[in-house]
DNA sequence: TATACATATGAAATATCATTCATATGAAGA
DNA sequence: TCTTCATATGAATGATATTTCATATGTATA
């Protein structure tokens, strides 16, 4: 018989690693890695649509991947990095290992589809 | 000016992060988690068509997330402990300390969706 | 080399997700 | 309270990913 805990694990996991596995929400953290910022700041960084960005910040502050406070009339939107800077060290670290630096890595975004 | 590793970082997550966002593909990390496996004993533990495992074990594969080595007529699949084992820790503390252990998770697997 | 078992692969059908566009809500100040 | 700026939301469209089914490849052994 499988643990409570275990038996949860494909599910958390599922939905913490869906909200990451998208690239606009990706982008947004790499954005939110340099400073906090509101949606109209992201908007201006990323170039992108704003309502794309609302869209894509649901989910990450769902998960608590991101944090927001209000101000004013604004939303500034914070990166957990408690959770996030371990992980993402762990990615880089395997791409270090494993693939070459990432150089290898087959899964592209279309941005980079070079 | 980005450094062109934290340029990349974005792909490199992303391609992992796609890999791992999804069901059959963690019920498969699971498995291997308590043990290495052939293709057969991964169909009959989770009841899943041969086809469906064998299409999900390749980006698992791809990303070295998961190992295989030839044994005869078999492919014995094992986990990268070395890369899962920290992120998923990661996760599940993460989970503990923003998600109250995930039971306040809002997304989910189908086959949780109760 | 014929057969059986183990696994992989391609293509079509389906399901899921992301993006866009239009519009709504909310907060602040004139 | 009217206007403006900031952000969110819903519904439709478009794009991707997953699953299934049929079949191919590979390996061992009689």
């Amino acid at each position: 018989m499988v643990s409570d805990v275990k038996k949860g694990l494909s599910n958390l996991c599922y939905g913490f690693f869906s909200t990451l596995a998208n690239p606009t929400r990706l982008a947004i953290i790499e954005k939110l890695d340099e400073s906090p910022m509101n949606v109209t700041e992201l908007v201006d960084a990323l170039g992108q649509e704003q309502s794309m960005v609302s869209h894509n910040l649901r989910p990450l502050v769902r998960c608590k991947l991101v944090h927001v406070r209000r101000e004013g009339k604004h939303r500034i939107y914070s990166l957990n990095h408690d959770t996030l800077d371990p992980i993402v060290s762990s990615v880089e670290r395997h791409a270090e290992e494993y693939c070459d630096g990432g150089a290898k890595c087959p899964l592209k975004t279309k941005s980079e589809a070079s």
